[in-house]
DNA sequence: CGCATGGTTCGATCCTAGTCGAAGTATTAT
DNA sequence: ATAATACTTCGACTAGGATCGAACCATGCG
């Protein structure tokens, strides 16, 4: 009879099946309505509406209401963190392995998380940050390198322009699929859009995973990994 | 409708009480009997049984039969560390955050995460030593930096015996009192050892929090952080 | 050998929680 | 206004799973 967070009320909220594929389906970063969560869940709208209700009354989810539309969103970085670390564990503890189709390489390689980029691409631009001193890394804090402002001006990032104020401009984020950090914050969330914007890239409609183009990655990897 | 990792089925071994119990009392470290566990999460012996078999199935845990008692302990730092980032959100997702007791700042101080020292006094550290070039950090990577070899020998822990074979030496580990890295690995669980070796800490019998003797606090801090 | 101790298996019980149909509320469209 | 869409609430049904007592294996001890 321990106390501490109370673990297991958040983890059952998690543990749910409906509920499980509609944070799944949140880890894109979009905010979704509830109709949308409950095609995905594959469950019918009034369940949909409890297990929504659950969750954002547990914190895991943040809700807005647009007119006769309700959208939910997870509630913060923290809560996708969270999300990626029981993938990791599900997929080493994971009884199967069955299928490493080409779905989950692209998976692997490129995908977003929350609303930033993650996966293979993902860990090595930080690494790469780093070594060149465009940003600083002590503990689990990134902060603006030496080397940061200029490269970011180059690169057509305007930094001042980043809504730095209560979220950290930039964040580790562990990856599940690597198991090394990838760059979360305000920073890692206008790369990616940069990304989608020169479209290097574009978003698969029904999943997580980020497809870049030949000549877009090209340009990506001049940019961002040289 | 989508797949990726089986979340919901390992979140909801997480997501019992009785389940969730055992877990936390593992996060100590050590690796318990069915009947401590059973009274620890305050179950019978026959529900805890259950409970082992079904998270031993599911890969979170991993036990070891000697003579007539089964120990059971968590199947890995990786394990450890989704533990972790579940009580990240449950301690800011949480409803209540009505006690914030003495018992819960010694957690936030000093206290064991699977089989080493986490808290404000590891995190401190760990920073400590990057700022030294004790250790560099690149990613969640850590390995040893160009002060490491003379510093860890002058405070009396031999790199040597670190069994580096198929556990990394050094590995971050996400806090969830301070929201930062701590040093885990085979190091970070040296380290914890010549701590209570050196009698300059003990283990609360009966919680994860570790409590230094005043002196033992100045031998730690001088050896460790100055 | 018994006999005690640590654990598991079985069976029965009970209750929580997921599910959906139908009806109710709010907001936009016509 | 009426109608249609998006969502919530209510009520009833059901299934899964947590729980424990009792009986059943296995190991160690005298």
């Amino acid at each position: 009879m321990r106390e501490g967070p109370d673990i297991a009320r958040i983890a059952s909220l998690v543990g749910d099946p409906a509920r499980a594929n509609m944070l799944t389906a949140l880890m894109g970063g979009a905010a979704l309505t509830a109709s949308e969560l409950a095609l995905e869940a594959g469950v019918g709208l009034p369940t949909a509406s409890s297990h929504l209700a659950k969750m954002a009354d547990g914190g895991l989810l943040a809700q807005s209401s647009q007119g006769r539309h309700r959208y939910f969103r997870l509630a913060g970085p923290q809560v996708a963190a969270m999300l990626e670390a029981i993938m990791g564990v599900a997929e080493t503890a994971g009884p199967k392995r069955v299928r490493p189709g080409p779905r989950d390489a692209s998976m692997r390689e490129a995908r977003v998380c929350y609303d930033h980029l993650a996966g293979g691409q993902a860990v090595a631009m930080l690494d790469g940050f780093v070594a060149r001193a465009i940003l600083a890394r002590d503990g689990d804090e990134i902060a603006m390198g030496g080397a940061g402002p200029a490269f970011f001006a180059d690169a057509g990032i305007d930094l001042s322009t980043l809504p730095g104020k209560r979220r950290p401009v930039c964040r580790a984020c562990l990856d599940w699929s690597v198991r090394r950090s990838h760059l979360a914050g305000a920073l890692g969330a206008a790369i990616l859009d940069r990304i989608l914007a020169e479209k290097w890239a574009r978003r698969d409609p029904d999943s997580r995973v980020v497809r870049f183009t030949p000549p877009g990655r090209r340009s990506f990897e001049t940019t961002f990994l040289s």
